[in-house]
DNA sequence: TCTCTTTTGCGCGTTTTTGATTGTTTATCC
DNA sequence: GGATAAACAATCAAAAACGCGCAAAAGAGA
C-alpha cells in the first residue's frame, strides 16, 4: 500500500470516528505503531489532525472564540467601570457608534436596558456580544484584521458614512504631552476620523495607561473631544475644559 | 480512551450538567479521581471549565461561541465531506465567496494550504474562523441576524458587487419537487442571487436532507448551477446534465 | 539484475499517563 | 467551635506510549 493511500485512510477513519489511538489504527491497516506513529506525526505536521498521546483526533476548528477576551486585557476592571458609565449616556432608541478596542469591549454588557437601540462597530467581537444581546448591530464590513477582528479601510468608512450618529464611544492608543490622541497605525485612525465626523457628540474612553504615551499617528487634540471618561485625574494636565461636565472621572 | 477525548467529554458533559462532581466524572468515565482531578485542573488552566470544590461547573462568559457551533449542527460529518470536496475545487490565488451557511461553514477547515487567497463572506462565524487560519477575509457587513450570525439586506448586497468572484460556494434551504432551489426568507435568496451574478463559477452545497423540500422564496433553477456537490443520489430524480462532470457524489 | 532511495519494522532507553497511597486542607453538621 | 467526612495536593511505581537509531524490506530507475 502506498503512504499517501494510508493517510487517506486513516484521515478517513479520524472523520468518521472522531478519535482514534494509534494501536487501533495498527491494527485496521495491518502495518506497525511505528509507522502509524511517523503517519500521524505528518498529518500532524500538515494540520490535518490534531495528535494526542495514544492516537489522534480530528482537527475540527473549535468554538469561534472570540481573541479580544476582556478578561484577559490589561485594565479589564478600569476598562468595566469606564464602559458602565459610557453605557450611562445612551439614551432609549440612541444610534451610536462603539469602535474596535479592548477599551469599549465591555459595554455590550451594559446596554441590555436600552430600548430600541441601534450599535453600528467596526469590531466583531463586540458586534458579536450586542447581537447575542438582542441588540440591533450594524457591522462596517471589509477586510478583516487578525489582531484585532476588526474591519478598516475605505469600505467601512464609507458604511460609517451613511449614518447619522448620535453618540460615538471610542478610545485610542494613547493621548501624548501635547494633548494629541494618537494611534499606532493609519487605518486606526481614518476609521476614527470618519466617525467622529459622522458623530453628533463624542465620547471618549481613556484609562490611565494611555496618557503620555505618544503613537505615530494623530487623531484629534482632545479639546476637540465632547466627553471623556477617564478613571485618572491625569486628565486635567492635558486639558482642563471651561466645562466641567465635559470630564468624568470614574 | 485518550486524554483529549477525555477532556472534550468532559467538556460536553460540563456544558449539558452546568455543574460535575469530580466523583461522578470519574465513574461516568472509568478513571480514577486522580486523573479526573488532574484533567479538571488542565481544563481549568484553559479557561474551559470553571474549577469548585467537588468538581467544575460551566465557564459561561469566557468565550463568545458561535451559536452556530458546526459540532451541533445536523448532518456535521457529510457537510463536512461536501466540504473538503468544495475545497478541493478552490486554486492558489482564487476569490471566492463563500455564503452563510452550516453547510459551507467547514470548508474554513480545507483552505489553509491554499496561496494567496482572498475569501469574502456574509457569514460573522465563517469570517472568524478564517481570520484565524490566516485567510485573507472580507465581510460584507450591514446587519447582523442573531440566528445566523450573518450579514443580509441592501449593504451586504452592494459590497459584494463590488468584487469579481471566481467562484462562489452556497448552499440553500431546499430544493423542491420542480429543482428550484429555495430558502426560508427574501434576503437570503437576494443577497445570493446577488452572489451568484457576480460569480464566475457556481458550486451548490447539496446535503441530501435538502431534496424535495419547498420554502418560500425561489432562488433558482438546479440546471443553472454550473457546479453541485452532493452526497445522496437523489440529485439525478432533479437534474441530469449532459457533461456529468457537473455533479460530484462524494 | 544491480544499485540507490524510500519505506518499514524492531529494539531500547525515555517520557507520559495513570492509579494507589499518604497526609493535609476544606466543607459540613451538630 | 469542634468533630467528622469529603475533597484535595503530593508522591511514587507500573504501564503505556513515545522517539530514535539502525537494519531489513520494498520500489524505482538504469
Amino acid at each position: 500500500m502506498m503512504k499517501e493511500e494510508r493517510y487517506d485512510q486513516i484521515l478517513a477513519i479520524v472523520e468518521k470516528e472522531r478519535y482514534v489511538s494509534a494501536v487501533r489504527l495498527s491494527q485496521m491497516l495491518y502495518v506497525s505503531l511505528p509507522t502509524i506513529r511517523r503517519d500521524l506525526a505528518e498529518l500532524a505536521r500538515r494540520n490535518q489532525i490534531i495528535r494526542s498521546h495514544g492516537g489522534a483526533k480530528l482537527n475540527q476548528s473549535e468554538h469561534v472564540v472570540a481573541p479580544l477576551d476582556f478578561r484577559k486585557t490589561v485594565n479589564a476592571a478600569q476598562k468595566r467601570a469606564l464602559c458602565r458609565c459610557a453605557a450611562g449616556m445612551v439614551k432609549d432608541f440612541d444610534i451610536i457608534f462603539i469602535d474596535a478596542s479592548t477599551t469599549t469591549l465591555q459595554m455590550a454588557d451594559f446596554l441590555s436596558d436600552k430600548k430600541g437601540i441601534t450599535v453600528i462597530t467596526n469590531g466583531i467581537p463586540l458586534a458579536t456580544l450586542l447581537v447575542q444581546k438582542g441588540i440591533k448591530t450594524y457591522c462596517t464590513g471589509g477586510e478583516i484584521f487578525e489582531n484585532s477582528l476588526a474591519h478598516f479601510g475605505s469600505f467601512a468608512e464609507e458604511f460609517i458614512q451613511r449614518f447619522n450618529i448620535d453618540t460615538l464611544f471610542f478610545s485610542c492608543h494613547g493621548v501624548n504631552d501635547k494633548g494629541m490622541l494618537t494611534d499606532p497605525s493609519l487605518p486606526e485612525t481614518q476609521i476614527r476620523k470618519v466617525a467622529i465626523h459622522q458623530s453628533e457628540k463624542t465620547v471618549f474612553l481613556c484609562d490611565e495607561t494611555k496618557f503620555s504615551l505618544s503613537t505615530p499617528y494623530n487623531l484629534v487634540p482632545i479639546q476637540t473631544i465632547d466627553h471623556i471618561i477617564t478613571n485618572s485625574t491625569t486628565v486635567k494636565k492635558y486639558f482642563q475644559p471651561k466645562d466641567d461636565g465635559k470630564i468624568t472621572i470614574v
